[in-house]
DNA sequence: TATCCAAGGTAAGTT
DNA sequence: AACTTACCTTGGATA
């Protein structure tokens, strides 16, 4: 085992990875004591992340080593640092997954002089944005369809479970996330005894459409914005909002601002001048109202005060 | 205990 | 192109 430490007087704006990781953005990282969206995090718990990642994936998710077996990192944070363990030397792979490279206080010094956005940047300090692998985020939202951000995480660790290619790492055994020729190789109906309902199907053929080489959402890392999530639709079970879920979580196009219910209600409530009566539209003149090129910063924000403040 | 309802939407059919 | 409807499952609310 291989470990060691960022210092978090190196990290502009810091890092809060109980925030990060358990805000609904990235459903690929699990915590070592079990207690994941319970409220607490006490302790400085560990999360750790398991790849086992295709050919295209590692054109956007850099992983050192070419070994066989499933790479496994995990991470917590202390007072003083971010420290990590893992099955290779994970630095920079730690900086990839976590956008540790985000000069974070500046794009909150450049947010848009609007009361909601204050609030939220002042509400969760150290909340980052991820770089999930491409295929596993893909998957990830298409479950994510009307669920409950606990049960998408119950899907993707089932999916895990089942599917996914075990390793040893520190005396215990854990699952990959799947490569997309494992889930290609489900049907439907195994994917409905897993409970993850009409998605089923959506995840079988898109997993196939991969593992066949017909698309791969890796494809379209370096387009223009717009063209990036129209092309991310041909998946199936993909549409406009988690189209921008996978280019803002996975692909790093900081300007895409999902729409979903939450935000839909933050535009009737905050930005009613924004409702243009269509996705394409009113995602424009929202991600122009949150500032354009960082407007998916601020919509994460946005979404997880909303998502955590009682009224 | 039974029923209802909404949860980070999408696809397919209709007007 | 805009508008409707069906879709799995489950935990929590309501009766």
């Amino acid at each position: 085992m291989e470990s060691g430490t960022i210092s978090l007087s190196t990290l502009s704006g810091g890092f809060d990875a109980h925030v990060t990781l358990e805000s609904g953005q990235s459903y690929l990282w699990r915590r070592e004591d079990g207690r994941m969206y319970e409220g607490d995090d006490e302790g400085s718990p560990w999360y750790y992340t398991v790849l086992d990642l295709d050919e295209k994936d590692h054109d956007v998710t850099p992983v050192p080593d070419d070994e066989a077996e499933p790479t496994v990192v995990r991470v917590r944070v202390t007072d003083e640092a971010v420290e990590w363990e893992a099955s290779c030397d994970a630095h920079d792979l730690v900086t990839h997954l976590l956008r540790l490279d985000d000069d974070l206080d500046r794009i909150i010094a450049d947010a848009p002089d609007r009361d909601l956005v204050h609030e939220a940047y002042d509400a969760h300090r150290g909340l980052r944005l991820v770089r999930d692998p491409p295929f596993g985020c893909l998957v990830s939202f298409i479950c994510s369809a009307q669920m409950r951000v606990e049960r998408i995480h119950e899907m993707v660790s089932s999916l895990a479970r089942a599917y996914g290619d075990e390793v040893e790492f520190d005396g215990r055994t854990y699952h990959a996330f799947p490569r997309p020729e494992q889930l290609a190789a489900t049907t439907e109906q195994d994917l409905r005894d897993l409970g993850l309902g009409y998605r089923a199907p959506y995840v079988q053929r898109t997993a196939e459409m991969v593992a066949s080489g017909e698309a791969h959402p890796a494809d379209f890392f370096d387009m223009e914005y717009e063209a990036a999530r129209d092309a991310m639709t041909t998946f199936v079970g993909v549409g406009d909002k988690v189209a921008d879920c996978i280019l803002l979580f996975s692909l790093g196009y900081l300007e895409a601002i999902p729409l979903d219910t939450w935000m839909q209600t933050v535009v009737s409530d905050y930005y009613p001048e924004c409702d243009r009566g269509n996705y394409a539209e009113t995602s424009r003149a929202l991600r122009e109202t949150f500032g354009g090129e960082y407007a998916g910063y601020v919509q994460t924000y946005v979404f997880h005060l909303l998502r955590t403040r009682e009224d």
